[in-house]
DNA sequence: ACAAAAGTGTTCAAAGTACACCCATGA
DNA sequence: TCATGGGTGTACTTTGAACACTTTTGT
């Protein structure tokens, strides 16, 4: 996640309209950032908008907050608007709320991480790499940063990697998921004996084939979010 | 911080009244943790608010967020307007948004924590210890919880505590105000140890004078967050 | 038989934890 | 001289980090 500016001119109204007879002074919107692994990297999910110009903007899936729903109702519900896979995790990540984030209106909005466990295509949607994000739209590119930051801090004393991972996978499967979170290779026998010692996964009593010994297969024991002592230090 | 419900019936409308003229479907305010140490034991600020009832409630300085500024700005105002001492510290915490939270209208609230180096007095400011809360409005016990929560993790792993001590303490002091925050004893060697290891503190040259011997007197290295290695496990 | 990934233990270094005594001063 | 809080060091335990070889299978 690199680029965190907002991009110059973007003079549009942006998603739905506020409600009509209102002129609201300041709207409220959810925001929310859709993580998944493809081929072994961590991607986003990003909505093309397009811009007045010819430059093409990306953003993340996101609305207004209807009056009678609460902001982790309206992150879902924006969410799975876009996003097929079921969310396994989401969570408020931070509000952003300065005056022309957003041109034109005043929104302030509450962006929210979300965990799925595929990247699956569908309309309108675009999957890019979270080292190699496209131009973003608003003020996108901070809560990308953000985003990922939270999920590599939480990675280090929780089982929030069940978001990315559905069970039935092996403990290298495992330590893929932290490496590509993370950027940075760990230690597999240590890193096999920390999360076993944690409980934080189970053998399932199964096998996977290749061709190579068969790998056992896992699942989370927990599939809340859970803190446990200390995961990850500098190896793991 | 106990109390985390809101009250049942609060029904008058909440603070400033939305801008002439609109209905805004959403409205956003702020609201300020304000923190202080009063007597060795940590206190919060909070304001009288009258309920219809005969109950007497409580709440955390707020307001609703002006068109033109920041979030980190309407805090700011709002802490002022009701906290004399100047706070060294202010960090958004989380944004509440359920709907019913203020009875009446809707509004999605966006809560801080803002540390203080002493609990002044001041007009309609009443400063209560953190263990022993008065009861509160809207959903403020749920705020009130958020921000002792982040307050007591962000004293593990960073220099935080900058923010509820002038300069000039000795490390007697700032061991009470971690003693204080977190609710029990740390060891004293080991602590002095790991503070003074970190760079936490300097020694200003001076010392103070009482019925014992005279005690160094320090002042923080850096009055920005910054983040440390690990200076709490269990005992610190 | 070979390639490819799975699985496993030990050693060393660093950090955490527990703990008790002397020091300097003001009253 | 005594009461009060300030200041210091060491032994032990736990945790983290580094590291290499054997196993099982499919082709």
């Amino acid at each position: 996640m690199s680029d965190g500016r907002r991009p110059g001119s973007d003079d549009r109204k942006r998603r739905s309209p506020a409600p009509p007879g209102t002129h609201a002074a300041v709207a409220v919107a959810v925001d929310v950032v859709p993580f998944a692994l493809r081929e072994g990297r961590l991607h986003a999910a990003l909505i093309g908008v397009r811009a007045t110009e010819e430059s093409r903007l990306f953003a993340f899936p996101g609305g207004r907050v209807q009056p009678e729903e609460s902001l982790d109702v309206a992150a879902r519900r924006c969410l799975e608007r876009h996003v097929p896979s079921e969310g396994r995790f989401l969570e408020q990540l931070y509000a952003f709320g300065e005056p022309g984030r957003d041109p034109g209106s005043r929104v302030v909005s509450v962006a929210y991480l979300a965990l799925l466990p595929r990247a699956d295509d569908a309309d309108g949607v675009h999957w890019y790499p979270c080292d190699d994000l496209p131009p973003l739209a608003y003020d996108h590119g901070a809560v990308a940063d953000k985003a990922l930051e939270r999920l590599q801090g939480k990675l280090a004393y929780t089982n929030i990697a069940f978001g990315l991972l559905e069970d039935g996978f092996t403990l290298a499967d495992l330590q893929r998921v932290y490496e590509a979170v993370l950027g940075r290779g760990l230690d597999r026998r240590n890193f096999r004996k920390k999360v076993l010692a944690l409980e934080l996964v189970q053998p399932l009593g199964r096998v996977r084939h290749g061709p190579h010994r068969p790998a056992e297969l896992f699942g989370f024991t927990e599939r809340a979010l859970v803190t446990v002592e200390t995961l990850l230090t500098k190896k793991g």
